[in-house]
DNA sequence: AATAAAAATGCATAAATTTGCGTGTTTGTA
DNA sequence: TACAAACACGCAAATTTATGCATTTTTATT
């Protein structure tokens, strides 16, 4: 493994876990702790990461902004967005909606990934423009204040004319008889755009929303192929849904 | 954990609850209380937390939040803002470039004005998302990382189909004799359609910009109803511009 | 190709940092 | 004043780090 290459797994090791050990990374990249030291020295010479005793940090400790800190469920949200960002793939068209689920996933996808994103929603967006390599599409509408995403016909119809490869979403409501639901049927309406336009669709939800059931229909069940999940995939709670097909992470 | 680790675990308990406890940081870190008390010594050391018996406390010093502190000219700006700002009347439409002016004149829309605001700058349309009564429409299309506007054909395409009472730009550069320039040609088309769509042009822009000229024509000076600068408005640089017709702020 | 120069890597060793604990002192409170 | 909690200090053990040097790999040049 060349040293860039290293370099480049340190970088993203760091934005994913906000922390890395010389000693694991001297394991996972089968070289000595030295050689790390000497990595993690450099990186940190050009200003990247903060080296500290015993491995290393990244250079802001992105202590979660203000209004991120109120964020429930955080520490759930962020073990779904790590799982998710494994499924992204070089040169991807993604569509993602405007969960803060999605938001941390938005955070620490890898800066070596190629894709083009649609969003439309402002967080997501601003997060995006951080990225060195990733296009994104904004789509625009009317904005919806509090939760900081447009919303209308304008986004339904602009979602209809797209075409991607993978949809990221979060959901009211997951079940196998009802499929995926909502709570406000402006958002059901994007939804249903959103997975028309996709190849695949990704359903990120935490354990409460699993047997969920909101007032507005998004999908039935099959048109559903991957659910991320905060907890352990072999619980038998999935039991139903592994046998209508859907995938489990 | 790194110490570091515990550092800023350590901070952001503070900012939090505005106090820790070297107890109760112990049992939560996991390590003797000799440590966190050491810690605590290291950061109060360094001027970020003021240690007191058995704990530590923040000591409230309001810094200027990092983004203000970097914008370039901002006092130029906000004078500027401050002129714009009475322009705006209840009820109209109006479409916002993407400039930092446009930014502080966002931050100080009066809170009892009704107004529908077209953008395509996500930090305005962030901004705007704090005012009660203002409707935001964004325009969507392809993302400009480093301005943070969306760009190309269909920013072009969405504004021509628009109506709005005034726009607020800022300007590469502006004389009588070329009227309103950018060095951008993207930009340039973006204005262009802008001014198109609106009843009356108002141009923000600092001294230094006046009677400079830029690679690409965005409109005759005619066309510009009005100048807000962040000078006197009886300067003679002005002469020119009163002549033909435009009013100066 | 062949070969020299440069860069990267691993190892041994000495130096440094970090941590917990024992000791005795200081502080806050009743 | 009494007394428990909090503290500073020094020390030892464990861990991490820097450094010099030998070996291997990569790169550039003939």
């Amino acid at each position: 493994m060349l040293k860039e290459e290293r370099h480049y797994h340190i970088l993203d090791k760091i934005i994913l876990n906000r922390k890395v050990l010389s000693a694991d990374l001297s394991i996972e990249l089968n070289v000595s702790e030295d050689t790390i030291r000497r990595d993690l020295n450099e990186l940190s010479a050009k200003g990247l990461i903060k080296k500290v005793h015993g491995g290393a940090l990244p250079l802001e400790n992105n202590t979660p902004s203000y209004g991120e800190r109120s964020t429930y469920n955080l520490e759930e949200k962020n073990i779904i967005a790590k799982k998710a960002v494994k499924i992204i793939k070089d040169g991807q068209v993604i569509i993602m909606s405007g969960s803060t689920t999605n938001l941390q996933l938005a955070k620490i996808i890898p800066s070596d990934i190629n894709a083009t994103i649609y969003t439309y929603s402002l967080p997501i967006a601003l997060q995006l423009t951080e990225h060195p390599s990733i296009e994104i599409i904004f789509i625009g509408g009317k904005l919806h204040k509090s939760a900081q995403v447009t919303v209308g016909l304008d986004v339904v119809s602009s979602i209809s004319e797209l075409r991607a490869d993978l949809c990221f979403m979060g959901t009211g409501g997951i079940n196998t008889l009802n499929g995926m639901t909502e709570p406000d049927w402006e958002v059901s309406h994007i939804k249903k755009s959103m997975i028309a336009a996709s190849e695949k669709v990704i359903v990120l939800c935490t354990k409460n929303k699993i047997n969920d059931v909101k007032r507005y229909s998004v999908a039935p069940i099959h048109k559903i192929d991957t659910i991320v999940t905060d907890i352990d995939p072999n619980d038998p709670i999935f039991e139903d849904f592994k046998e209508k097909g859907v995938k489990i992470l």
